[in-house]
DNA sequence: TTTGACATTATGTGCATGCATAATGATAAT
DNA sequence: ATTATCATTATGCATGCACATAATGTCAAA
């Protein structure tokens, strides 16, 4: 039936979308193949294609070889969040953003890092810790360290001009890696350079990221107290 | 050169992410067209675009039309994680799962949720508080609004047998949502719940649905002291 | 000098076709 | 009854081609 125009596979995307949204197509049913689906459409079975594979990337749908295409069974999908570059997250918020740089030197570093990291032998990697601040509010606690292996160009730069987490961002690449987000209690160290109370609950992320084997960076944040991070579903 | 022969979208998109990843092509870059990777890599520009598409929409590159594909400045990318199923998560660290209802009726919203949930007039949503357990260890606490009027099946199902959780996942698409996470004191009834002492700082989320333009339900998660919520990058 | 029309160009997409690959079920061999 | 084999089938993908669309620069008119 309806063989109406619409031969972008953005429509298609959209048509078979609202079947599953609107609940004519429920979770666990077997869909059209796409032969079926380009007739009904009146598209090529390349756009169709098209269609379904960006719906299966977002979980709506599962698809299998031979056993068709199914409405997923678990509605669940991915969320997704854009890795703040902090200037920018400041500045977006409409305060003047700066930074202090309290400690810039190669450490032997702790087990739990070295380990993190898989960094061998006697390697001393580059420990910076530093805060941004939003206006004159202090608004995240940074401890970084750097594989000065995977990054030797970082001995080049100033960081106390430019802030590591920028520099890095801008230059150097990453194939992958992992985030970590817990709620702890604000150490005292930390405490002391957002100006809370001690044992504040504050939300802490860990992020490590990695140039084909080898790691590029470990960072810890320490958010300010309330800080609420956002994703998209 | 190299017009050696793999040509499947996912070796260019690995040869080209690979030119990247090892500085060949930095930042900023604007690397070769379409038509002249074909060439260099013996293939048709359909699949060099695929490949490219994929980088640009992972954030390595950027695209525009006439302008041609750059490096992309921010190395920054997005984070991404599954929505979890309660149960699933608890049973795939092979503990055993179970949950208990504290409550299960239609209330008047607070203000914050019902501005939140868009809910109009005088309907009544449906209010759950629940602990999830994993073993016998109290792991989440939930407390969830559902939107009656978007989910009018809900009344039919007993939700002391399946959890909320679980039967909307598996029974209700949205389209988007939104979701938060912050680092707060435990509230109290929250405290005794869970088992935890006074102003223990927990990881708390919380996480809207839609379909189309109704809100399907909301939903706070008070997660155990100590959990980590982890993103793949 | 400024403005606007137009050609140019790189990406974006649709289509027809053909083959690749994985999963399934049916059929034959044990 | 169990296992191996094979045809079938739906998705997955490569290709060549044509045309759409957006951005850019050029060139001429005001």
């Amino acid at each position: 039936m309806s063989t109406s125009r619409s031969h972008t596979w953005q429509d298609i995307h959209e048509r078979i979308s609202h079947k599953i949204s609107s609940r004519v197509w429920l979770p666990g049913d077997l869909i059209p193949g796409e032969v079926e689906l380009a007739a009904q459409y009146g598209c090529a079975r390349t756009t169709v294609n098209r269609a379904l594979r960006e719906l299966a990337r977002t979980g709506v749908i599962d698809r299998k070889r031979k056993a068709g295409t199914r409405v997923a069974m678990q509605q669940a999908r991915t969320v997704t969040a854009d890795i703040p570059v902090i200037r920018a997250q400041v500045e977006a918020q409409g305060h003047a953003y700066r930074f202090e740089l309290l400690e810039n030197r190669r450490l032997k570093p702790v087990p739990i890092i070295k380990d993190q990291m898989k960094i061998k032998g006697s390697l001393k990697p580059l420990h910076l810790r530093s805060i941004h601040y939003a206006d004159d509010t202090p608004f995240i606690y940074e401890d970084r360290w750097i594989n000065t292996q995977t990054v030797a160009e970082i001995k080049q730069v100033d960081l106390s001009v430019t802030s590591a987490n920028e520099w890095l961002v801008q230059n150097v690449p990453f194939t992958c890696g992992e985030f970590i987000v817990e709620a702890c209690a604000v150490p005292s160290p930390v405490a002391k350079a957002l100006g809370l109370p001690k044992s504040t609950p504050v939300l802490k992320s860990q992020r490590t990221t990695w140039l084909q084997d080898s790691s590029v960076t470990t960072v810890c944040l320490y958010y300010k107290f309330g800080y609420k991070m956002r994703f998209e579903i």
